[in-house]
DNA sequence: GTGAAAAAATGACCATGGTCAATATAAATT
DNA sequence: AATTTATATTGACCATGGTCATTTTTTCAC
């Protein structure tokens, strides 16, 4: 039984997430292509996949660091009291997510964890998004009559149908924010007739 | 300027279409593989292409006429009255929506067109399904103080986070219609404090 | 230090979706 | 019927993600 990391191990991995990273600002996540991070990386193409189980994977760590980014600057100042408050927190979270038709894509195959084991760091990201929304919507003046949990996730389905639908032709005239806002108005602070 | 559509076209397009969907049928969406496609057709890989725009665009035909036939079924009868109604009146399609992980993938990616003319099969048989939900929800007792339009799509992204919490393994316990059905209680039927 | 065993790296190879110049077939023109 | 022109088909080829038996490097026991 020895099993140490080994430093090169460390190493090997660390280039080649940051020559991802660089590619990715360069080319775009969509444009990013495993050939050219190990050849940048100075590594061979077997050498990526023992690191990383498929480009997903990788996809995965690039995007939920920057969520985690994002998350670190929402989550400072005061909690949003209302509706419209939120919905404009949660704007750069949006823009990332609406950057590219193909982020949309990997948040939403991955946002979700397929197995317990393999919580990736976008399923983590939302996973604080959850809490951190949970403690938003306690202090605010919300609706009561249903559970915190379910609020939390409403919120988080007319964030995926706001983004879904700004990638759709039919519905390009509205920004995003013109758009969530009386989302998030119906589903957190109803007044029905 | 001639340009009367071939006999032959129509053809090899429908040969195309049934082999595929046989080829779903018997090993799902995802295992449907193109070279089975025009081998069990009888043609050339190029012809598929000349056809087809690429993989997806058949997927989106062979999804949307299914969910279509779903359509036609759901249609039938009278309107909901509640939310649980609802929900329980649109399982068949989330059946359908979660048979494959692929399937949900497919249909998220083309349930929006990209540009007002690449509205395909999916678009299409969603464009329906509000249309469908749209006149369910006036009949019925629900709330007056969001537009129907709101409302609809609403429901739309309820159904989504459904399906989309379904294939998270940290959600797996609930059934998909006890999870479907509160949200759309919450939403349609909301009673705050 | 030496040899054995575990871990890491390699690159030829595969799978599969997709392209395109060349060819064959059908329709229109004379 | 012969010629031309539009349309449909072909299959060799490409792009790119992913695999795996082999080789190289590191670590450990002595």
């Amino acid at each position: 039984m020895k099993k140490p990391v080994q430093q090169r191990t460390l190493e090997t991995r660390a280039r080649l997430t940051s020559v991802a990273d660089e590619l990715a600002t360069e080319h775009g996540f969509e444009g990013l292509r495993i050939e050219e991070v190990v050849l940048r990386a100075g590594v061979a193409k077997g050498t990526f996949f023992a690191h990383f189980k498929d480009k997903d994977e990788l996809m995965d760590l690039l995007i939920g660091e920057r969520i985690n980014s994002l998350l670190d600057r929402m989550a400072t100042g005061p909690a949003p009291r209302d509706a419209d408050q939120l919905a404009l927190r949660l704007m750069p979270l949006v823009e990332l997510m609406s950057s590219e038709r193909y982020v949309f894509d990997v948040i939403l195959r991955r946002s979700g964890a397929m197995a317990v084991e393999e919580i990736g760091p976008i399923a983590n990201a939302f996973g604080r998004l959850n809490e951190l929304m949970a403690q938003w919507l306690v202090q605010g003046a919300f609706r009561q009559d249903v559970p915190l949990e379910i609020l939390v996730e409403g919120v988080e389905a007319f964030l995926v149908q706001t983004l879904a639908l700004n990638f759709c032709a039919l519905h390009k005239d509205k920004s995003m924010k013109a758009r969530l806002k009386p989302y998030l108005r119906a589903w957190l602070s109803p007044t029905p007739a």
